[in-house]
Order: structure tokens, then sequence, then C-alpha cells
DNA sequence: AACAATATATACCATACAGTATATAGATTT
DNA sequence: AAATCTATATACTGTATGGTATATATTGTT
């Protein structure tokens, strides 16, 4: 059962998240949240801390979702090379997902609060590791299985792997242009298949 | 020769230009600049009509930096394939170079000015644009030279080229891991010489 | 050197900011 | 349904913001 109270604490987050992603942290103000949300200062302030708290906790909500559906993409049915296929075709529309949190949360609040927020900045540093931990394992499991080939560590090759997509994603995210998106994936798919398919 | 007040408005423009390269456009206080530079508002406003011109000067200060090294690399003595090796070897090392600008301006305010000022994005996404172009330029020439075989266009290559320098750039000024700009850069000349290199 | 033109400093404006104290409304428990 | 507890609204801090009008230096010209 979830109290009201829990229930406007979510719908703050829900809210708030994708105007801290688009605005960065500095750039948002409490009362663009106040706005947004239809509520107070006292409502908000009464769930939050402060503004920091707030913008974490709405980071951390748009990492979550954006964890938990890689995480389903790496585990859907099929080999390793099938798994690392599901992944890259998210990524091609990486963009239709993305509009409704207000951009890629790791590419925004990466940047954006490298000066800023010393927190944030951790915190996306993290989300990173994450991801590639999680492409390392569906890689290491390929490789187990004598299914894949890979030139270095799988952790490397995730590495390697999740620095072209996100270029493709900051190149998105800068110019507007999806031909990034989907020729970066395009390219990944050409990769994998030469090099690391046995 | 220069006037005093030509040397004035350079000296700001080169003291502002890394603080809202870190600090970004909406990060950046007036207060900020008249700190650093040592001069008050009145100056500042005597020189520029407002914070945006202020940034936008910024911007273009660091944008003409970035691209002349980029152009002195890629007009180095050599074959196409060379030059390319001077420029991937000038992105080992894009740490050093970025560091006194306060990091890469094209991810920087890229990211930074996307939902906060118009002409800043354009001027971020126009400066992609110029790299792009200016790589292409090598290509086509190697291309030209039977020292070069693409399998696209040569813009698309240095599309795609630079969209994965610039991942590197992004995961590193994310994690300030300076490993991703090294090992993309490896990975880039492999890929170099073992795709296109005639 | 005296004057005119320009550049910088000072003092100020209205507004927006994050945050708080307290009053009021709403929900939960008995 | 009453009482208690909790969540939200209101009204208010003090400070920082971008920007400006004007006074004062500083520069370039004759």
């Amino acid at each position: 059962m979830t109290t009201k109270a829990e229930r406007t604490t979510s719908y703050i987050i829900e809210t708030v998240a994708p105007i801290f992603n688009k605005l960065g942290y500095v750039g948002t103000s409490m009362s663009d949240l106040t706005e947004a949300t239809g509520l107070t200062k006292g409502a908000l302030y009464g769930n939050f801390e402060n503004k920091e708290a707030l913008a974490l906790a709405a980071f951390e909500h748009n990492s979550k979702r954006l964890l938990s559906v890689i995480d389903e993409k790496l585990n859907s049915e099929g080999t390793s090379l099938e798994k690392l296929f599901v992944l890259t075709s998210f990524y091609r529309k990486y963009d239709v997902f993305t509009q409704e949190m207000g951009g890629c949360p790791i590419i925004n609040v990466g940047i954006d609060s490298k000066h800023n927020n010393v927190l944030l900045a951790a915190a996306a540093s993290e989300t990173i590791k994450a991801v590639e931990g999680k492409i390392a394992l569906v890689l290491e499991n390929g490789v187990k299985n004598r299914e894949l080939n890979l030139p270095v560590t799988p952790l490397q090759f995730a590495k390697q792997l999740f620095t072209m997509i996100q270029g493709a994603v900051a190149m998105f995210t800068i110019t507007g242009d999806r031909k990034y998106l989907i020729n970066t994936v395009a390219y990944l798919e050409v990769l994998i298949n030469r090099e690391i398919k046995k």
C-alpha cells in the first residue's frame, strides 16, 4: 500500500526529473518546479531537504529507468550476440526513449554537473560504470559459451562499445540529428558481426 | 597596432572563456567574471552588450582555437594517412590541450546550452560541422590519391570518426578517466589501418 | 599641455533566487 | 466523529542576479 505522502513524493520526482535533466542543476529554479508540479515551495521542501536532494532524486529516477531498460534488453531471450543486437537496436531509437526524460541523463547530468555539483557528477559517473558492467557481463558469457571472440577483456570491450554509443548520443544531443544514432548503430552491428562473432 | 581598448576586449574574452566553458552559461555569473578579470561591471558592459554576447565571444574564442589546431594537424606534411594519425595523436592528449580552456568547448557548450541558449547551441553545432568538413577534406584527398579506400562517402566517414572521438571526450569529461581517450585513439588507429588504408 | 573622446568605476535598480517560519488544510488513527 | 498528526500553502527572509545611469579616470588628438 502506498500512502498519499509517498505518492506525492514520487509525483514530485517524476515531474521534476525531466526538468532538471533538460535545464541542468543551476539552470533549474525552484519556481520552475512549483510551476510544473502545481505545488508550492512548502510542499517541495516538506518532501525534500533542499534543491540538491531534489536534483539527486531526479537523476536517480532517470538513471534507474535507463538501467532497468538496459537490463531488460540484455536479459532478453537468445544468444549473447542477439542480446547485443537488442541493445544496439534500443540505442537506434534512443531519441524517442529519452524524449520524455528530457534527453540522455548520463550526458546531460554528467556534463552539466561537472563543475557545478559534486554529488550529481559522481552519480553520473557511477551510472556509466553500471552500464559498462552490464554489457561486460553479456560479453563474458558469450566468451564462455564459445560464441564470441574478444580482442581485449570483456570490460574493456564493453567500455569501447559504450563510448561509441555515447559519442552518438552526444552528437545527436548537440546537433539534433538522429543520423548519428542510426549510423553509429549500423557501424556497431557490422563491427560485432565482423570482429567478435566466432 | 592594437589600441588599449582592443587589448582590454581580448583580455576579457581570454579570461572569461574558460569560466563560461567550465560553469556553463547560466552557471556563470557576471560577478564571477568581474572577480576573474579584476575589472568592474562598467568595464564588462562597456565592452560587451550583455552576458549573452560575452558568452558567445568566449565560445567563439575557444572554438577558433580548437579549429585552428585541428587545421594545423590536418595540414601537416605527409600523406593523408599520416595527417589522420597526427589528428588522432592530438586527441590522445586532448585532455592537456583542453585543460586551460576548461574542457572541450563542443561537448561543454553543446550540452550545457541545449535548453538554455539558442545562439550558443547553434554555434556548438556549427563547430561540429566545421570539424567534420575538415576531416572529410583530408579523406577526400586520400581517395583521390588512391591512398585510401572508404566504405562510405568521405563526409560520412568523417562524421563516424568524429563521433567516436567525441564519445571518448564525453566519457573522459564525465569520469575524468584519460583511458577513454587513449583506448579510443588506439582503436581508431587500428581501424584506419585495417579498414581504409589501401 | 590642454582638450576632447573614450573607457572604467561606483552606486544603484528591479527582479529572481534558495530557503524558512508559521498558519492552514488534509489525512490517519482511535 | 474527534482528536492528533502530517502535509501543504502562504508570506516572508536575506542575498545574488543581470543590467543601467552617472561620475571619474584614462587615453588619444591637436
